[in-house]
RNA sequence: GGGGGAAUUCCCGAGUGGCCAAAGGGGACAGACUGUAAAUCUGCUGGCAACGCCUUCGGUGGUUCGAAUCCACCUUCCCCCA
């Protein structure tokens, strides 16, 4: 659909679809969470997670399984092969699709994942990029450019960022090579600088009546989680998970194997370092990841936060809670008590 | 029993008379982020009434204008010889 176009129908059509928003770092318990939202609303559970749109990534992306779906559909889930590339723009298109059947089903999204930039692409209807050179010439760019920083180092790029774009080169640190390299590659595409661009996204409202909901805990409680979570993926088959994955010829340079799980245990796999060390960095590099999730959603706006603890971690008065809300926002109603009594 | 070595700020680890609140790394904490985002990158880390002051380098006591750095003794740990 043309860019006008879609205004013209956004405009025009004064309701904004619902959406229920279920985010939060990893292993705070999303997942349990959206199926009880789901069940008692009836919505679908769309997934916003950057690795559960893989195949055969099952276990190190703590993805969820058929059994734990109770019936639920689930969406951009499984998607892709490990080889294939992914991004935030093939994410927001193809959960734009997802959306417009769930809508058409009547039925209400409820977007559950710990990718923040997925999410406030999707919901602030972010434009990516040009249309034009998408494939060639975005791609030869980039490699163009990539090739340059490898050969001259993040310092020259950076200076070319500093004649092509000054506000992005301020914005933007030198050390910073993969941003240093989009915001040039934006300019040199599209001939604008790509700060215009993101000022004028940043202004965009959201698109849709959504609540959108942080699930948090303690962070103590959450740097748990996180270890036990790992052990219990190792006692899961990460390894031959991994090995799997290697047998069918995925390695490090390929978007699926940077996931936290992947990287760590290729290392291993490949005799860089013992598995004692693998699961070490695994954990400490997942903390850190809840850590930078944290801060994401603490710079969106409009979150609502759902603190467990203040919750005396009781399941059924964070559900009531968090409906109470989507009532008000979205008029969205549960489909009566039994829907959460009949466990 | 004898000989040698080591104890440093949350951890590892530099530092052997002033330039040391103490390199570097890790962790912790904070932040950025608009086509790789589970990625990439940044800041900060003794205390305070804070261009200065106070406490810190196993303990105690010395030497010195001045000590984490030198001396003595003590404590703990490691190695070697018995």
């Amino acid at each position: 659909m043309s860019g006008t176009r879609k205004e013209f129908l956004d405009s025009g059509s004064q309701m904004k679809h619902p959406m229920i928003i279920l985010s939060g770092p990893t292993a705070v318990g999303k997942t349990k969470l959206s199926i009880a939202l789901a069940r008692v609303l009836g919505g679908e559970v769309v997934s916003a997670d950057s690795m559960q749109v893989y195949q055969y990534m099952d276990i190190g992306s703590a993805k969820i399984a058929r059994e734990e779906m109770q019936g639920i559909p689930h969406h951009m889930i499984d998607i892709l092969k490990p080889w294939e590339e992914f991004s935030v723009a093939l994410f927001k298109e193809k959960c734009q699709e997802c959306l417009s059947g769930i809508y058409a089903r009547g039925s209400i999204p409820i977007v559950t994942g710990g990718t923040g930039f997925y999410v406030q692409a999707l919901l602030r209807d972010i434009d990516f990029a040009p249309d034009a050179g998408e494939e060639t010439d975005a791609g030869s760019c980039r490699a163009w450019l990539e090739r340059l920083g490898a050969e001259k180092g993040p310092a020259y790029l950076h200076g070319l960022l500093e004649r092509a774009d000054p506000p992005s080169a301020l914005d933007i640190h030198p050390n910073n090579i993969k941003r240093t390299i989009r915001a040039l590659e934006y300019f040199f595409l599209t001939g604008e600088p790509i700060s215009a661009h993101n000022r004028r996204e940043r202004e965009k409202p959201s698109a849709y009546a959504s609540c959108y909901f942080v699930l948090n805990d303690l962070r103590e409680r959450i740097y748990e989680r996180i270890d036990r979570r790992v052990e219990e993926m190792l006692a899961g088959g990460l390894v031959a998970e991994v090995e799997g994955l290697r047998q069918m010829g995925c390695h490090r340079g390929m978007v699926s194997m940077q996931g936290l799980g992947y990287k760590e245990i290729l290392a291993y796999l490949e005799g860089e370092i013992s598995l004692e060390e693998a699961v070490e960095i695994l954990k400490r590099d997942t903390r850190h990841f809840a850590k930078r999730q944290l801060t994401w959603f603490r710079r969106e706006k409009d979150v609502i936060w759902i603190n467990k603890n203040e919750f005396g971690y009781d399941e059924d008065k964070i559900l009531r809670h968090m409906l109470r809300i989507v009532e008000e926002t979205t008029g969205r109603r549960a489909g009566g008590k039994e829907a959460w009594e009949d466990e």
